[in-house]
Formats: C-alpha cells, sequence, structure tokens
DNA sequence: ATTTAACCGAGACGGTACGTCTTGTCTTATA
DNA sequence: TATAAGACAAGACGTACCGTCTCGGTTAAAT
C-alpha cells in the first residue's frame, strides 16, 4: 500500500486542486481554450503558478482530470426497452455533451491538442473518455442485433458520424438524422 | 475581374510563396505542429517575417493553402466496377491521405486549431477538404444502393468511424475492418 | 571602420536606451538598489524586457553605463592656486558625489554588486570610475610634493579613508577631518 | 537575567545553528555570495528552512554571526617593539584577511550587501568588524605619534587605501606599497 | 531615363506566456 | 516546543514568440 506511509511534511492542498479544476471549466466557457494560460488558471484559481506545475505540468493534464469524471457520468444513459430508443437517447446525449457540457469542451479541446502534440494523443487515448458509455449501450442492444460487428467497431460505426461531424466544425446531427443514422445501423446489424 | 488591372510596384514573389509553403510541410512532418512558430516558418523559408503576415496573417491561413490541393488530388479515387471496391479503396486512401501525407498532417493540425479557435473553424468549414471527394464516390455507387440517405449524411457514416478513431489518437482502421463496415452500410443502403 | 558596413533591419532606437538608463538612475534614488528589478526597469522605462536583455543583460552593465560619464563630470574640479585647497575641495566633491549623487549611488550599487560577483568585479574595474579624476587632481599638485609616492598610491592614500568609511556604512568624512587629513598627507608628501 | 529561567519545551539544536554557520562559511567559499540562497543553505546544512528564519531571518545575519569572531581572531596582531613593524604586520594581515580567509570573504559580502539594503548598513556598522583591531595597534603605537589625529580618523588613514582597493576590486596593496604607506603616515604622525 | 509604389530580407520594438527558481509562511509527523 | 520535510502564494528570472515597425535594397509599371 502507498497510503500507510506516512508522508512527511505538509500534505497536497485539496482546495488548490479543487480550484484549479474549476478555474479550468468556467475559463473554458468564459474564454476559451485559446485564451486559457497557465498564468492566467493560476491567478484565477488564487493559486501559485509552481503549484500548478507541481501536480500537472502540462494544461492537458488538468483538462483530463476536469473533464473524465464529469465525462463519464453525463454520458450514461439509463436502459430502454427499445433497443432503436436506447441507442437514439445515447446519440443525442453525446451530441449535446459535445457541444453544451463544460466537460464536452475540455474533451474538444483535448481532441484538438491531441492533433498538435502526440503526448496529449497519449493521454486521450489512456483517458478513454468516450468508449466505455458506448460499449455500455451497445452491449444490451447486442442481443437482438445478430451481425453487429465487434464491440469496437460497431461503438465507431455508432458515434464517428456524429463525432467526425462535430469535430469538423459543423453542426452537431440534427435529431431526424440521429434516427436516420440508428435506422440504418439497426437494418445492417440485424441482417 | 481583378487580374486584369496591372498593378503597379514590384510583384508578388512567387518563389516566397512556395518557400513558405514547402517549409510548413516539411516543419509538420519533421518537428510537429507544435514546434512550428510563425518566426521559425519565415527562417526555414528564408524569407522575411512580414512577408508571411503579408499574405496570410495567421498559421491556419497557410496550413488550409498548404493542403487543400494536394488533398483533392490525393483523395480523388478512380471508378470501379464493383461499388463495394469503389468504397473500400476510397476508404482505405482515406486512412492512408489522414496518417502518412503531409497534406493529410495539414489537415488534421487544422483540426486540432478548430477546436481551439472558431475563426479556424469557419475557416476549415469553408476549406471542404473531405465533402467533394466523398461525394463524388457516393454519387458512382448511388444507383445501386436505394436507401442510402442524403448524401451528407451517407458521407458521414462512410468517413465518420475511420474519422473519428485518428482524430481521436487511435490507429486507422486496418483492412478488414474497413471491409467490414462497408458490408454494414451496402448491407443497410440496398436494404 | 564598422560605420561603414550599412546594417541591415530596424536600427536601435535611441530613445529606448536613454529611456532604460533614465529608468535606472530614477528607481535607484527612489527604491534602491534591491527593489529594482530587470521586470520594473522595463516597465518604468515603458521598454520592452527583451530590448534590455538585448543590450545589456545585466542590471550591473546598466549601472555601468549610467555612472560612467556622469561620474567623471561630477568628479572633475577646476584647478586651485592653493595646493591644499585643491585636494580639500577635490575630496569634498567625492564625499558629495558619493552620498548625494544618483551616479554616486549607481557607483556604490555598483561596489556592492562587485562583491558578490566576479564579473561585475571586472566590470568596475575596467569602468575605472574615481582614478582618473584623482590623478588628475594629484598631477596639479605633485610638483609640490617630492615625497609624493607613485600616482597609484597616493591615490589610494588621499581617497581611501573617506571612501571606506562611506562603503562600511559610516557617514562620510566631516569638513574639519577632511582637512586634517589632507594636512596629513601634505605633511608627508612634502617632507 | 534571562538564561536562568530554563525554557520550556525542546531547546534549541546547537548542532543545526552550527551546520548553518559552517554551511555558510563553505559555500561562500565554493560558490560565492550570489549563489548562496536561503533554500540552498538549508538543504547543505541538512536544516529544515523554517529553522534557519527562526532564529536569524536574514542572510546578512547569517553572516555577521559566520564571520565577526573569526574576524576578530584574525585581525588582532602581538604587540612588537618597533611600531612600524607593527603597523605594517596589522595592514598586511588585514589584506591577507580580506581577500583569504573565508570570515574576510563574509566581511566582503556583507559590505556589498550594504550597499544595497539600509538594514545591512546598520547591522555591518553595529558589528563594528575592523576598527577594535585597528584602534588596538594604534593605541600601541600612540605614544611615538605626537600628530597622529584622534583613533577614528587615524584607523581610517590606516586601513582606508588598502580597504578601498580590495572593495573596487583590484588586487590588495602589495607589500611594498604597504611599507610605503607606512612610512608617510609614520612621517606625518610624527611631525 | 527617372520616378514611384509595392515588394523583399533583416532585425529591433513593446508585449506577454513560458517553465524555473527563490522567498517567507504554513502545516504535517517526529523527537 | 524545536525539528526536517515539503507544500503553499507570490513574484522575479531569462527565453521565446507574438504581431508591428523601420531600415536598406529590389523590381517593375508609369511617367
Amino acid at each position: 500500500m502507498d497510503t500507510d506511509l506516512p508522508r512527511r511534511g505538509r500534505p497536497r492542498s485539496e482546495s488548490a486542486r479543487r480550484a484549479v479544476l474549476e478555474a479550468v471549466d468556467d475559463m473554458l466557457v468564459e474564454d476559451g481554450y485559446a485564451a486559457m494560460t497557465m498564468r492566467g488558471i493560476a491567478e484565477r484559481a488564487g493559486v501559485g503558478r509552481q503549484t500548478i506545475y507541481r501536480w500537472w505540468g502540462t494544461k492537458a493534464e488538468i483538462l483530463v482530470e476536469a473533464c473524465v469524471v464529469d465525462a463519464a457520468e453525463e454520458l450514461q444513459t439509463s436502459p430502454r426497452k427499445d433497443p432503436r430508443k436506447d441507442l437514439i437517447v445515447y446519440l443525442a446525449g453525446l451530441g449535446q455533451f459535445l457541444v453544451r457540457s463544460p466537460a464536452g469542451l475540455a474533451f474538444r479541446a483535448l481532441v484538438g491538442e491531441a492533433q498538435h502534440d502526440a503526448t496529449v494523443r497519449g493521454l486521450l487515448r489512456d483517458a478513454d473518455v468516450l468508449a466505455p458509455s458506448a460499449y455500455a449501450v451497445l452491449a444490451r442492444v447486442q442481443g437482438s442485433m445478430p451481425a453487429m460487428p465487434p464491440l469496437e467497431l460497431a461503438a465507431d460505426q455508432l458515434v464517428g458520424p456524429l463525432l467526425s461531424r462535430v469535430l469538423l466544425g459543423r453542426e452537431s446531427l440534427p435529431a431526424k438524422d440521429i434516427a436516420a443514422h440508428i435506422d440504418c445501423l439497426i437494418a445492417a446489424w440485424r441482417r
């Protein structure tokens, strides 16, 4: 165990940690990622700059911590009886997450940074923000879809069209198109 | 027309323009986007800094010019008799473009910047890098796919799964999965 | 010659140079050396920080440039007929310079820094702030002082007692003591 | 008395005190004053940082404690029959102290700090490092020097030329010049 | 042929974020 | 209650890049 050894020195300030994460969330919504500097985060959080570098070292690491928990929670949907409805509700929720939620904004900022920096790419891959929620809903409907491909590919087919639209700067999928997309998938997977 | 009036003064240096675009391509491949600064581009291209700002003003604008022409060319595929083969070849080519081609790298860097900056988002939307090529191949196979949704959604269904994989930092779709994905789409669209 | 080669690029800003030197002088008087930071100088002078590092690189180098010219001017005395008076006037002027003049403050700050940093020690030695003025007055009275030691030692004997008092934090020599000291020197040097 | 009341709690660690003073001496010799930070002293001494602030509060205060006792001891000379020899030996010893001894280095560092900081100036004045030893030797030779000025001025005349040379970054007085200087003083003071 | 206008490269300018360092204070567990 | 360890807020350090500006020099069309 690591909690057993009674660490010496002043312990880490939990309030400073929370202040940083909240500041990042707020600034992302208010000013956007480009205007969010380490210096600015520190000032906004009322925290020393060194304190940030001590625990995170990178804007991306802060973002990961700021969004993974919220993301998992926001993307989780309750099961429906109708598989079609189940998939539609999930995808609509994902759309809302990506364009409305602060956690979704953080996620998109991370995806953006990942295109510029291999380290962030790894960070994002390890965080595994979307897959668990997609796997969960797919596992629920899998029984009635004998031709569904393995989960990984099925998840890409499910979320890819919506996700790429948003990342390429277009509007999210309108409700009608979400339904049409799901109907396509069901037709293919039931075949 | 605007090219008719024969502007006075020294004309724009075509060699400087090409030097900048090549420098951007090279630096993107060698050092990555994060290490690519306006100052660095100017030095690498052997060009004054002001000259860059005179004609482009933004890294993103240079990237757009550096990739749109190449992208259109690299993504264009010759028609096949077999619609399935046609789609598979296109998607495999898109995968290569995204992870191998300098133009693809530039495109991904642009997508990254678009997450952080609304201006770049607009730029990227206007450049319309992927859609024309996807529409072209879809138009070719449309005849034999009576249930295919409108082109925009169909294009998202076609490229979304591959695109989102790459943008989220995972490997591109392996050949087997490309085939499986196309088979799903055909099954749904032929229905 | 070096002025012949027609330097490229924007020439150095003389106004920025003067602004920095004046800011240093003012801040030294108002806030003291310890409170004078590179950042503060830049802000006070209305100058970019990099501009300072481009031309000076060190607080000490700025101080040297800020005080050498003024020092030489302030320490120069006009000849008197009476050698005793000549020496007294010079020494009294040196006392005023050390405790009143901004240039003298800069000089003392430099001497302080020289105790901590060998580079500054060299800088100070090369600047040769005091010696020329002392040599000048000693050369004038040398004729009537057959036993005067070589100029270097004589200069130390002349200014050392006053200088060390001030540097060790005591008051400057009072007028009575200046006269007594000069009388001692004359007695020894006329012997 | 204050030492009588047997203070409660853990007594001050004498070993920590010595460790700090030794660390300061060593670092001054090895790295120089500029590279000597409170943090560095604490690490080198294997001592908590707070412990230093509790007992000294300032680098200057540590330096004073680190040098006053040693200085007094090193500057004390045994009486000679010949007053000339007495003065020469003292002055030569002072030169060695200033450029060789760790205590002398600490003293010069203090003089340096005193130029930047009025508090240190007061500290240095109160410590009275040089005067007692100079007064002692002057008192011994005073009998044979009827024209010697009051001790304070005489001491300045004795040590000033050497001291100012060293503080201004030049070499210490060579033996020949020490003798010449003393001979001047004797000539003036015997007059 | 000369003038004029816009271009070109180089490089200094005022700003500002970077990541590191040190300061003096504080909060732990230990002695 | 002193101690060593070490986290804390604050802020200076020197570097790098931003976008602008100001030079001397070049290149063509208009005079």
